[in-house]
DNA sequence: GTGGTTTAGTAATGGCCATTATGAAAAAGG
DNA sequence: CCTTTTTCATAATGGCCATTACTAAACCAC
């Protein structure tokens, strides 16, 4: 029994989800919160709890939502394929929204106030989460002779995640999709193979 | 004629700019750099300005006593010697000390609030003039035929740019500096050659 | 209907923020 | 020594921050 809630929690939460894309945990204030949800102060608390909850939950929903290229790539055949998909799909997501553009995993909180501390440690672990991910995917690659033996899983891991989020930096500071498909494209030009590489596939 | 400034401005701004690699702009308190400082809270503001002035110094400061591998780097004979003094040097500097990772042009802002946007603007035309200098190298470089004439200079820099902010992320996240360095060595890997890339044998 | 329960909306609350007024202390000139 | 000028330090100022009382309204069970 009970007053039933008038808005959308969903709604609400995509929308909280945006503004921490454009201005990060700590650029956010609770007044850009309730204006982009269209709704009280209070309802937003009842609804989330407060300010760190809510944004946890905008992350979880992030990657559901926007960060499904990963899964996805994870299930290519190549080792190669994975990575292009995750560069070019990056590439993508970092420009789609004009008014919320890079990641919302680095956007959130990169250096901040003590205060902030857990939420930066939240995204830290969600982005070792992926690059583990991503490491054992070319570890099986490599157990296939998908890739040689020299290869180092790790690494490659390490690296397709700092193209990744390099071009998020460069996606926020208003680079082109081009711009970063160029980026993507020039770090899978030599990717490690057996046989000589062959340039840009992919679309 | 008038009473003589005793504490040492340099040695604030310094202080200043450690607090800032460390929080950001916005996650660095006035509290946080005169306690750094110590200095009192006006005396900070006579020898700057304002928090804005302060950190713009210190950016100043920091592309000077720090980025100056990239100067460095751009008198190097061939454009990978250029690249590879770049990433490896940003692999040093970024984990370098334990209690400010990563780096300052990107800790500062890369999201915020509407009042950040100045600072934000800052960093990104810090870091386009970075870039540009690197285009105009390769384009030399190209010129020279010590690039491919199939090589593409704005590309290049901006990958190499890319995978720069990577590692200051992955810096900031705690990555150690060899992590860091298997990034770069990974980055160099792909650099565009005349010669067919060397093929890794099989076991 | 009526009582119990949940939400909505207004308007506070205390805290931290950047910035500065105020006046004492110190240095230099005359 | 006294005046002028600059710096120092304490302590304020107003604003925005996240969070929440509080009151009124809406809903359900009975």
């Amino acid at each position: 029994m009970g007053r039933h809630r008038e808005f959308d929690v969903e709604k609400a939460l995509d929308a909280a989800l945006c503004v921490f894309w454009r201005k990060g945990y700590e650029g956010a204030s609770y007044a850009d919160l309730t204006e982009a949800a269209g709704v009280e102060r209070p309802a937003l608390y009842s609804a989330f709890g407060n300010k760190e909850a809510l944004f946890r939950r905008a992350l979880d929903r992030y990657y559901e939502r926007y960060m499904d290229f990963i899964p996805e790539a994870l299930q290519l055949p190549t080792a190669r394929e994975v990575a292009a998909h995750i560069l070019y799909s990056a590439a993508d997501l970092h420009t789609r929204y004009p008014s919320h553009t890079g990641c919302l995993g680095i956007n959130g909180v990169l250096a901040g106030s003590d205060e902030a501390e857990p939420v930066r440690q939240a995204l830290i672990d969600a982005r070792a989460a992926g690059e583990a991910q991503l490491r054992e995917r070319f570890e099986r690659a490599k157990a296939e002779g998908d890739l040689p033996g020299t290869a180092n899983p790790d690494a490659l891991a390490a690296f397709v995640m700092a193209v990744s989020h390099g071009m998020a930096v460069q996606g926020k500071a208003g680079f082109s999709r081009g711009r970063l498909e160029a980026v993507a494209e020039q770090a899978l030009s030599t990717w490690p193979s057996d046989r000589t590489p062959e340039l840009h596939p992919e679309p």
